[in-house]
DNA sequence: TGCGATTTGTAGCCCTTGCTACGAATCTCA
DNA sequence: TGAGATTCGTAGCAAGGGCTACAAATCGCA
């Protein structure tokens, strides 16, 4: 991955929101019931179905799920892996949006469209930032 | 324009992005030079000036901004208003990840990404943050 | 078992943002 | 002035993600 200008990198994180999203969202699914399906997501996401299957095909392209026809989808170990990551800089940039005063309800708003371009960097600033506020309660 | 969920909101908030890069990016080429040319946006958001093209005319279409054929842009006033409400957000959601110990060279990359979903709350949040910093320094 | 309801897939359309290739307009300067 | 360089516009393609409409598969229960 080359060195890009700010606009460049946003663009390319752009690319992989998408796939972060569903890998995501279809391990919240499997938490909550033993199955996910294109109707689980497609009422997740607010999208139709047609979109889901599209979107499920390039995401078993890339190896991140497994699908078969007319059956449930599953994460793959990569697929498991960016959802952990994931979830993981959702929960910490949702903490830490609580944690500076952000209302819930705008925070949980908020953390999904910031999730996705935190460096490590501000993940860790803002993890540090979090477990400051913790101590001082 | 509805409530809606999360994720509907980030595909909003995507519909707009590139339209507030664009004014902001406007905006700074006006105060650097007479003039703003396809060929500086091309420069300036490292794109083909065939792409820049294409979207000064729905910025056009949108009234936001003003451009004759082979002639350079300028902003209307509600380009103008556009670019200077995301040029703000900007200013703060990076002067934020400086206080809270970003790099430079990091924040200069996550602002880019962030800016276009930090709402009004968020925004307030952040600014108090950096009062608070300058305060304490 | 088999029929109706539900779920999923496919065809085909839209829009946005990328691109290359090519042609037209403008500018510059000898 | 006019020829070459630069800038800009258009045609046409790709990929991603949205949709409706229709068809196929699966499920569930009488």
């Amino acid at each position: 991955m080359k060195p890009a200008s700010p606009f460049a990198k946003t663009r390319r994180d752009h690319l992989t929101e998408t796939a972060e999203d569903y890998v995501e969202a279809i391990e919240d699914i499997l938490e909550e019931q033993p199955e996910c399906r294109v109707k689980d997501l497609a009422r997740r996401m607010e999208v139709s179905h047609v979109t889901v299957t599209r979107i499920l095909q390039r995401l078993a392209g890339e190896g991140l799920i497994d699908k078969e026809p007319y059956g449930p989808c599953t994460l793959t170990s990569d697929g498991l892996l960016m959802a952990r990551r994931s979830r993981n800089r959702h929960d910490i940039v949702l903490a830490f949006l609580l944690a500076i005063g952000v209302p819930e309800s705008t925070a949980i708003y908020d953390a999904e469209g910031i999730e996705h371009h935190v460096s490590t960097d501000t993940l860790t600033a803002m993890r540090n930032l979090v477990a400051l506020h913790r101590a001082n309660k």
